[in-house]
RNA sequence: CGGGAUGUGGCGCAGGUUGGUAGCGCGUCCGCUUUGGGAGCGGAAGGUCGCAGGUUCAAAUCCUGUCAUCCCGACCA
């Protein structure tokens, strides 16, 4: 039993200065975690029983699933991670260290490459197979701006698992376990979620797709349809107008250039279009029927540094998460005044294709040829578009893609809108932010290849084995749960990860009280309950019950001023529902409650 | 990395422009009273005012530098 009188735990009074979110503010003020550097956090006796509860449900799943628990170090040599390249690919996110030699080290930030190499090590067969693993183990991600308390720390723990297997049927079938699996935890954690299709960024991989926790202080942007389809905004597919025949094409009016002198902006251009410009059908000319084209720099892995042009259709905003996703390794940013006095052809607010890409003639001086050009899926073959005409002050007419020009590829990388169509054609989609809490990745040879990990088939032949990875984020999924449930007064945690399934709180001073509060909370604890009992002898009431409210136990029994008519009073902390009962029937109510709830 | 703000007992803050022996509330400790919604009275402990230089008879306060933290953005399996 957990006694208030000797419980290591100090609930605040007030607000911390530097917690924003409801999670991080309740968890510090009701003596659950305190801060030890910024995103590192330390847990207090009541945080450590809720964060232990969660990692058993995880537990729990992850064995039902067929995955075996193992544990990794924290601590890592730099060679494995040299290996697949991410020593450098994972920047300044990783946490690098020396030791003592001068060998460099670092906190891991996921574990691929260790497991990859632990079933190299062990394994070397196909019988040996299917095989997946797993850890709840502590994650190191220097991030740069550490916030919202346990939602984005720098320290925080991961169950990350790896299935291991010999072909592509293989791998779905540990991918679909897993991801099973995912949805009985988040379920039983109390926690909504959707899925969505995502992008594997640093990770490698073909499929994969998070789990988001939906909510208005989400850090990630998703998009959901009436018909099911749901995806992260990052990895939202653009469907495409279907391409226009190359006889229709030929029957277009041909481009023509016309003056439109100081049209450096969108606006600019569709006002100046319709006053000078009418289209032969009457109808107005919009931003879509233009065609802008966003210069952009990547920053290669190698430290070269390439302007890439980006042509989208004029209503639309360059989405730089989505070009960040598809531009991996490379580091994308706007291009700066210098970018383009590098590259005289590209004539700010007149930039169009035919300097571009293919279109482009090849640069004498350096041998390279014209900057790399690629468009949105809506410029598709057949459509026709106002665009510059690379001298300032001209726009080109009915300048159609296929036909006119080309560019080096597709990148769908523009802002997606609220009720921009599903790919599927599911219907309109809706904007929501979320918080991921899992992420589960088809990796394929990505890892087995580059760590050799190989293992003989039934013919005697040496085969790469496909991977694939599972991560939780178990801090954060427990930062969330409380974001889910706490209210104006406090934590209010569900029962299956509360600290405790009921807060005996004795009031007065009377001693009979006391004695008769103390025999409850032994009765409750017999019944294999968890009991926290305020004991504390010479605390007000008023402290009392605001501290039961602060920590969140679902369940409050008062003993006090009705035991003189003989009856306690039951609260349910989440709804704030409240009766009275006989001494007994409550301890009998709150076990049938509890084990009911706990199912 | 850009923009904004802040560093003063355990927590939340005032004081700073006008330099003159550091203050309030909460918390903690002792005593008495109180006990169904963060009690009252009395007493006490606890801070080299982020750090380093400088100006001055004198610096929390003015000047320079530096470090740190928080928020917005950038970034972020």
């Amino acid at each position: 039993m957990l006694r208030m009188s000797s419980l290591f735990v100090r609930t605040l009074r007030e607000d911390p200065a530097d917690a924003e979110v409801a999670s991080h503010k309740w968890l510090v003020r009701a003596g659950y975690i305190r801060r030890a550097a910024p995103g590192i956090y330390t847990w207090l006796p009541l945080g450590l029983r809720v964060l232990a509860k969660v990692e058993a449900v995880v537990r729990e799943e992850m064995n039902a699933a067929g995955a075996q628990e193992v544990h990794f170090p924290a601590l890592l040599p730099r060679e494995p991670y040299e290996a697949t390249d991410r020593w450098t690919e994972y920047g300044p996110n990783l946490f690098r260290l020396q030791d003592r030699k001068g060998n460099d080290m670092l906190l891991a930030p996921t574990h691929e490459e260790m497991f990859t190499l632990l079933v190299g090590d062990l394994y070397s067969s196909y019988k040996e197979l299917p095989l997946t693993l797993y850890q709840i183990q502590t994650k190191y991600r220097d991030e740069a701006r550490p916030r919202a308390g346990l939602l984005r720390g720098r320290e925080f723990i991961m169950k990350d698992a790896y299935s291991f297997d010999i072909d592509d049927a293989g791998l779905e079938a540990s991918y679909e376990a897993q991801r099973e699996a995912y949805q009985r935890i988040f379920t039983r954690l109390g926690l909504e979620f959707v899925i969505v299709t995502a992008t594997s960024g640093a990770m490698g991989g073909s499929r994969s797709e998070e789990f988001l926790f939906p909510c208005d202080i989400g850090e990630d942007t998703f998009v959901r349809s009436p018909g099911g389809y749901a995806a992260n905004v990052e990895a939202v597919a653009t469907l495409a107008p279907a391409p226009l025949p190359a006889s229709e094409i030929t029957k277009l009016p041909a481009a023509v250039v016309h003056d439109t002198p100081d049209t450096p902006t969108i606006e600019s251009l569709v006002a100046l279009s319709n006053a000078e410009y009418p289209r032969a059908d009457g109808v107005a000319w919009t931003a879509a029927d233009t065609l802008k084209n966003v210069v952009v720099t990547y920053e290669h892995p190698g430290g070269e540094r390439e302007v890439v042009v980006i042509g989208m259709p004029g209503d639309r905003q360059l989405d730089m998460k989505r070009l960040e996703a598809v531009a991996f390794p490379a580091e994308v940013s706007q291009a700066t005044a210098d970018d383009l006095t590098q590259h005289p052809e590209l004539v700010a607010g007149y930039i169009g294709p035919a300097v571009l890409g293919p279109n482009g003639a090849p640069r004498e001086e350096s041998g390279r040829g014209a900057v790399r050009y690629f468009l949105d899926p809506r410029v598709a073959e057949g459509t026709s578009w106002i665009t510059g005409a690379n001298e300032p002050g001209r726009h080109v007419y009915g300048l159609v893609a296929g036909r006119d020009f080309t560019a080096d590829g597709v990148l769908d990388v523009a802002e997606v809108k609220e009720g921009d169509p599903a790919p599927d054609g599911s219907g309109p989609l809706e904007l929501a932010r979320g918080i991921e809490i899992g992420h589960i990745f088809a990796l394929g040879q990505k890892y087995a290849k580059a760590l050799d990990l190989k293992v003989l088939d039934a013919g005697g032949k040496a085969v790469t084995v496909t991977m694939g990875s599972y991560g939780i984020g178990v801090t954060r999924a427990l930062a969330c749960i409380a974001e889910n449930t706490a209210d104006d007064a406090g934590l209010a945690w569900p029962i299956q990860v509360a600290p405790a399934h009921v807060h005996v709180v004795a009031t007065g001073k009377d001693e009979a009280v006391f004695a008769e509060a103390e025999r409850l909370a032994e009765a409750l604890e017999s019944s294999g309950l968890e009991v926290l009992y305020d004991d504390r002898p010479k605390t007000s009431p008023g402290v009392k019950f605001a501290d039961s409210e602060v920590l969140g136990v679902p369940y409050t029994l008062v003993v006090g001023r009705g035991l003189a008519t003989g009856v306690v009073e039951v609260r349910t902390r989440a709804t704030g529902e409240r009766v009275e009962l006989a001494p007994d029937d409550a301890v009998t109510h709150l076990v049938a409650t509890v084990i009911a709830a706990l199912g």
